[in-house]
DNA sequence: TCAAAAGTGTTGTCGGTACACCCATGT
DNA sequence: ACATGGGTGTACCGACAACACTTTTGA
């Protein structure tokens, strides 16, 4: 089957890229994975870890290929941002990149990969100064992150399996930068109905000791967000 | 300034595209702008209105190109639904495409140069079957207005600029394909202050006559969707 | 015994929803 | 006079926000 291919061949071709916001979540911060790059323009300065897409990978692929080459993590959740396609957001060559989040367990992954490739945790208070549009890449990244995680048991993937309420809250503390009402807040994990209690308890933190509880293994069933049908 | 450009060019190039789902308000119908493909693969299909990304715009000033080369219309509201980027959603060739939606007032576009093009306003309910990945850009459009139009004074780029409170309510009954109780309908729209009554009364749908209403000019400070700031 | 974190209920407010009748007018 | 669409108010319910004390135990 042959088409009329010089309807294609007549257009621009692109560089286009992926930039991933890879959050973690470690001392009650929400943390971001970036490294330094390497090259020009604007060698040296703070950037999302990011990479072409390639012929033989569709761009969500590129997106998890990026993530599992850097942590070694595979199969997570990954979402589409937004495309930032102003002609010289990146002033070294026209390229079109698009942004997906991604959100990991900050003790689960590999860490000599990490090395490998300069990454490094960063602080999101300073994630305001990053090159290019990176920052904004950021915000829009946020936005998203606080919009779902009202709603769905997004989230979850920041914290190790188990993990104590005390630590829920504090998780979605950092996500909407303000502190929530203790007791609000059980009350509303508990009717969402996306966790489960387990019979452990983590003595590690205080002296009473807290029960852990566990994401539910079939909370895929309950959030299904209206079909949207025509 | 010269910067390493061969750390660009060793990397693959792509052609992209732009899709426009561009919504229309017409006998109590969400019409969507369409057209009959006019090359292979799937000639004849029905397509949103697309083209590719030239190299001297950016990709949102492709979207509002292709609209405003369609209806003549310019400065409309466009907003990124999202990319698309599986590698063979194109049979033709591999093209990544970004797909836009934007609301226009049905009565008020050039119909020359939309015939020029060959466009037409298909129903909503028929655009299940459109060309490659179309219905799904529509489906996702849909999902976005249903979620901004509960908030935002958007919509309203798909009446005239006066309009009637029920006219008003058939497209938001419309958007969300649910009828809507009238008195709540009009509580809830007083209370979010998008609209401002006018003097003027439209007999030509009723013996009694009803109120025209617009948008109110100053909508654009009341919403401001909180800055997310770190 | 005391410090430190875990856990637990009630009340008021607000927004959403359900629901039925009168009004003005052209025919 | 009547048919047609325009316009209006009230009562219930569920979600969210504010708020303070008791429990357990390791040091």
């Amino acid at each position: 089957m042959t088409f009329d291919l010089n309807y294609y061949k007549s257009h621009n071709l692109f560089l286009v890229a992926v930039d991933c916001i890879i959050f973690g979540f470690h001392n009650n911060e929400i943390k971001l994975l970036v490294h330094h790059r390497a090259m020009e323009p604007e060698q040296g300065g703070l950037s999302l870890m990011g990479g072409f897409v390639q012929k033989d990978e569709s761009v969500d692929q590129a997106a998890s290929n990026i993530l599992s080459n850097l942590t070694g993590l595979e199969n997570i959740f990954m979402e589409q941002v937004k495309v930032y396609g102003e002609l010289h957001r990146d002033p070294g060559e026209r390229v079109i990149s698009c942004a997906y989040y991604a959100l990991i367990d900050i003790n689960a992954y590999d860490e000599s990969l990490l090395k490998n490739h300069h990454a490094f945790w960063l602080s999101l208070d300073l994630a305001s100064d990053l090159i290019f549009d990176h920052s904004q890449m950021v915000k829009d990244a946020l936005a998203i992150l606080r919009r779902k995680a009202v709603l769905e048991p997004i989230g979850f993937n920041l914290l190790s399996e188990k993990f104590t309420l005390t630590q829920l809250q504090s998780l979605y503390e950092a996500i909407y930068g303000k502190s929530l009402d203790k007791r609000n807040f059980r009350k509303k994990m508990q009717s969402l109905n996306f966790i489960e209690k387990l019979d452990e308890i983590d003595k590690s933190c205080s002296k009473k000791g807290a029960y852990y509880y566990k994401f539910k293994d079939d909370s895929n069933s309950s959030s299904e967000h209206a079909g949207y049908e025509f």
